[in-house]
RNA sequence: GGCCCCAUCGUCCAGCGGUUAGGACACAGCCCUUUCAAGGCUGCGACACGGGUUCGAGUCCCGUUGGGGUCACCA
């Protein structure tokens, strides 16, 4: 259709403001491939023509999640290429200077309007139930005229001229010809009474300066590609290739939402989402492997990409799948990158022997989906957790298995026991305790819960032995300890 | 409401005219088992509807319904 032999070069373009976006994230990770799989380049461009709401620390909030994901950009404010600048606002002379362009053409106007006039115009046609728009009120003023008014300072604006009749069609990489009337379209601000210009000028203006062959965006953007397509036109610039992509959604199907949906990057990296889950979850939003693997990395997919494969329902965004996946990333962690992760994001006291984090590492990784809840998970590893002591009484449906009595006289057996063990092993251990239950009225599973109380302080954990391993002989003795103590 | 997009299990995907409609998450049951996990096995569960086209439609076309997006000097 378009761009036969120039090189790929893709864009994702967001505007700073508010918290990083999942979407942004969702919509980089599909043009990353893209680009990868082609050999072009992947560009970051800041949108912020929005004086209002653009904040440089949302900026840099999604320079630091793009790149903590991995989805790293050849081109952007932050790391240069050739055709900055790439921040909308240090291009403001460029777009200026090509809006010109359209107002000696013909293809844009000086508009006087008053926000209250649009607005009063707007409610009789919604009144009315008349198409929304721009009434072309300022479009038939003499152009001289209009231009010196602009020139001795008179607010306005400079609107898109679109054609009444006919119609403009645009291709979609997904969904085929896209068509719409032209009648439909508003004449649409090109630049704003601040001298800044609207997204649409700045991102028509920009994808031809920047060479940018593919736009690819969210499904969003399609009511307003039109109007861009016949920015393209008055420019008389070669058209991009457009796809939309399907908008990611909140349960009940509506665009994803904060109210609905965690939708800040900062939150996933927070919860302790690993980048390679939450990318390969992403990619599952729309996107499927040939051979229909669910686990995949990011160069996989770069490696199979194609727009074949992906669909255009929009996909529900469903967090217990990513939950899934995470644990799935956690789980194949080696041991020692666990263990180093867990030290480096301070889930775990500072200072604990590398040996000891090594060695709860697969306890661990096995039992939690997020990085969040190591702390949790943990915590009886670096304090004794207070617990009630009926806790240690076993019981079976309800009814009491072994008594207070009982219990104790087992702990204190069992302590004398592991006072002399020749070896402090999970093996030693657990034969020594089998070794009891055959001689005494204790089963195995209502002692080794009594254990877990006494040396973790809750009836769910890591494995008992192996846990007392961890805690060491002193430690393990102190909380039997502490234990009988309670039943007497 | 106008315009535009979309439509297979509850959710995410496979299917690109001929399939007992497949997999994953979730859920349920069983197994393993010192708890919880993890793992294994089994089960539950879908082509929105109506017309065409065709020897034959989940697959192609049209309509209906449903869902979504968009109608700013925000992107």
């Amino acid at each position: 259709m378009n761009g036969k032999a120039r090189p790929v070069r893709v864009r994702i373009a967001p505007s700073p403001t508010g918290d990083p976006h999942v979407g942004t994230a969702y919509i980089a990770l599909f043009n990353l491939c893209f680009a990868r799989h082609c050999g072009g380049r992947f560009v970051l461009r800041i949108e912020d023509t929005d004086q209002a709401r653009s904040t440089r620390e949302s900026e840099q909030a999604i320079f630091d999640a793009l790149h903590w994901l991995g989805l790293d950009y050849d081109e952007g404010p932050d790391v240069g290429g050739d055709c900055g600048p790439y921040r909308q606002s240090e291009r403001l002379d460029i777009y200026r200077r090509e809006v010109q362009k359209l107002l000696d053409s013909g293809h844009a106007y000086y508009c006087f309007c008053t926000a209250e006039r649009l607005a009063e115009v707007r409610a009789a046609q919604q009144q009315r139930k008349d198409r929304i728009g721009y009434d072309g009120h300022c479009r038939t003023l003499d152009r001289d005229e209009a231009a010196r008014r602009a020139a001795a300072g008179e607010p306005h604006v400079i609107r898109l001229a679109v054609p009444t009749e006919g119609e403009t069609t645009f291709h979609d990489q997904l969904r085929g010809p896209i068509t719409f009337q032209n009648s439909t379209i508003d004449d649409q601000v090109l630049l704003k009474s601040d001298g800044f210009p609207t997204y649409h000028l700045a991102n028509v203006v920009d994808d031809h300066l920047m060479g940018i062959t593919h736009v690819c965006r969210a499904e969003e953007w399609i009511t307003s590609t039109p109007k861009h397509v016949l920015l393209y036109g008055a420019f008389g610039w070669e058209f991009p290739e457009f796809v939309h992509m399907p908008l990611l959604r909140n349960q009940d199907r509506s665009k994803i939402s904060k109210r609905k949906n965690p939708t800040s990057l900062d939150w996933y990296r927070e919860q302790g989402f690993l980048p390679e889950a939450l990318l390969n979850f992403l990619g599952l939003m729309g996107y499927s492997m040939p051979d229909g693997r669910e686990v995949f990395s990011l160069q996989e997919m770069i490696d199979s990409f194609s727009w074949d494969r992906v669909k255009t329902g929009g996909p529900v965004f469903d967090l217990e799948k990513l939950d899934w996946l995470n644990g799935e990333y956690i789980r194949a962690m080696p041991a020692e990158a666990f263990a180093a992760r867990m030290a480096a994001d301070r889930l775990v006291p500072e200072g604990t022997p590398d040996t000891t984090l090594l060695a709860m590492a697969p306890m661990v990784q096995q039992r939690v989906k997020r990085l969040c809840e190591v702390p949790d998970a943990t915590a009886y590893f670096w304090r004794e957790l207070d617990y009630p002591a009926t806790d240690l009484l076993p019981s079976k449906k309800g009814q009491p298995v072994h008594d207070a009595v009982e219990t104790r006289a087992v702990l204190e057996q069992v302590r004398s026991v592991f006072e002399q063990l020749p070896q402090w092993t999970t093996e030693a251990m657990e034969s020594a305790m089998r070794a009891l239950c055959d001689e005494s009225e204790w089963k195995p599973r209502d002692l080794f819960m009594t254990l877990r109380i006494a040396a973790t302080g809750r009836a769910v954990s890591t494995p008992l032995f192996e846990t007392m391993e961890v805690l060491g002989r002193e430690e393990s003795l102190k909380r039997l300890s502490t234990a009988i103590g309670r039943l007497s």
